[in-house]
DNA sequence: GATGAATGAGAGTTCATTCAT
DNA sequence: AATGAATGAACTCTCATTCAT
């Protein structure tokens, strides 16, 4: 029923995104984002099939795009170690270059609902997937410890990356994110390495 | 206005932690945490003020004592890297033995507006100023890195733990929490420690 | 965001005055006024501000056309005293044929918060303004005593009248109204009067 | 059941009137009145029924005193000339002595149900008889005419002097109230008086 | 496809009143 | 007589969603 394509999509979309970091997800009113799309109220269920989908589309566009574009990184790079760095510098860069996209990202979409969860949870799984690849290439490469566990890994990596995400929004945003690959990236290497 | 003590307190808290958990916050009717704690809807309004009120109070009360015990073992312990293992040891142990807990501590507790964040904010300060303070030891002790950036590591250190935790409440809790504190200990102390 | 006009504005209007009427302001439910006007709840707030909103809007758009008509009737007296009448007369016909209004007029009115009142005074002061120019040119044409304090006269003019009519809605209204007209008029010219 | 005498009975009444006149009846909790008077909220429903009967508790008080003192008045006055005069003089002065008190006759006491009215109509017709009475003095002594109405006559007097206090107590009581006495007098006497 | 007025279920909150102590 | 914690009915207002135009 819901269309979910079109122009007006992505006008939506990117409404919602700006109204969700703005007000917050239960704060907004479905009037809200169809007045800053500059559509009508019922305009919005024509694309979408309710509330949360907006906010369950909203992170897959965006993490689709997230994971293809990081994909195109990590073919670059040389080796596991390598592609670490990519991992947290693009993770830190986008969102540092994207406020609204990072309020939604870290605080408004972890305000769903447990079932709703598994619409997002599905694109999440993707870059999960892609983080612990590149640990297990790190282990085959003898970069890593054998005896590391990926999952254990990935989730420390991505948590790491994540907190650091979440308290540069929760900040303000008043300093320069990107100026923390380099630590992040040092503490998380260490862990992973070979000793 | 709001009394905030006596026993039907911490009867309503315990409830609304049963509640939260089972619902989500934003699912769950003031009536039924009044309904869980055998009150009427009327006497919640004489403890707390509203229903975020509820949310805010339950995690005060949670993270005052978390921090007061877990400041508890770490006096028992010789140096910076004994401290770090207890405090992965320590957190994940008491989520994994109350699950309710976990939940609303890992996710309910993430659905507030940023004006209430500060009532929130202000006891989970004082959890990061003990890792921080942790790590500043480990450094002093040589044993983490001097060039370690302290507020980083926090959020490193904190992000693996708390993604840990996560991961944990939404595979519905179905493996071991504590069987993690090794790895993910190994994984950060490494990261911290001196070459 | 209130949207004060339309078919369904003055549909709602009239089912206020009916409903306030019957039930008195405090007792009536927003609820029971969607009912009597055929519509939604939700429909009343579409437009209106609030309950209280109602009954302010519900009198000025009462006291303005009270005051646009009786204008339209004093233009036609040849002088202050034949207006006088003309008041009287206007103002007792109007509600001795709407029950309903005069209620809410003389009764339901004065149930309004001091800061309410404001809304309420403005539509009700261009009455006095009227009553006022009219003993003002009593004055001017030797009719009325050259003394009279203008305003104090306009209290007297307008309680008399006012007392006369609430005592008829108090009574049930279970006697003719206008038939007071003469003997009102009768006393209050003589109070104004020239000797 | 309600005791309806004794010290704290009285208290009561002043700290309603009091706050009543602060608040307004409809916004007043009765656990204003109980901190008022300082008793605890319980205690109200020992002296009162509910909360309507204590305004109109308070009415029969301050109007059963009102109408005693005011016949100890007129009983010193030679005719009915200088009774009208002393009753627009004592009805003036009481309540421009007595604020709080004027603002819940005038306002907060219109606030109520039409069953409850009953209970302050009595009081209140004892007021509107000995008017009635002066009247028909006035014209038994030939001083006003014959062909007057009492009924209607008494609803002038009233109505007059009720607008002059009401507007006094609307407009933040800035003047003199009892200044009013003459100019009204003057008013009424000349619409009564024989030609 | 687009509109936006209308819907109506739903929930937070208040507060007069009670009653065990 | 006095207390004040507890009650729970009551009611306003919101807002996601629909559908006739």
């Amino acid at each position: 029923m819901a269309k979910r394509s079109g122009e007006k999509y992505h006008v939506l979309i990117d409404s919602a995104v700006k109204t969700f970091a703005r007000t917050g997800y239960h704060r907004t009113r479905v009037a809200d984002i169809a007045r800053e799309a500059g559509v009508a109220d019922g305009t919005v269920y024509i694309y979408f099939e309710n509330k949360e989908d907006i906010l369950v589309s909203l992170f897959q566009e965006l993490m689709i795009s997230f994971v293809d574009n990081l994909y195109c990184e990590l073919v670059q790079c040389q080796n596991a170690t390598e592609k670490l760095a990519a991992i947290i510098k693009y993770h830190l860069s986008i969102l540092a270059d994207n406020p609204d996209r990072a309020r939604v990202t870290q605080i408004e979409l972890r305000q769903i609902d447990q079932v709703i969860n598994e619409g997002i949870s599905k694109p999440l799984l993707k870059y999960f997937q892609l983080i612990e690849e590149v640990i297990e290439e790190g282990k085959m490469q003898r970069l890593y410890r054998q005896n590391l566990n990926t999952r254990t890994a990935r989730k420390v990596v991505f948590g790491a990356i994540d907190e650091v995400v979440t308290c540069w929004v929760l900040s303000s945003k008043s300093y320069d994110l990107t100026a923390l690959c380099e630590p992040v990236y040092d503490l998380l290497v260490r862990g992973l390495q070979e000793v």
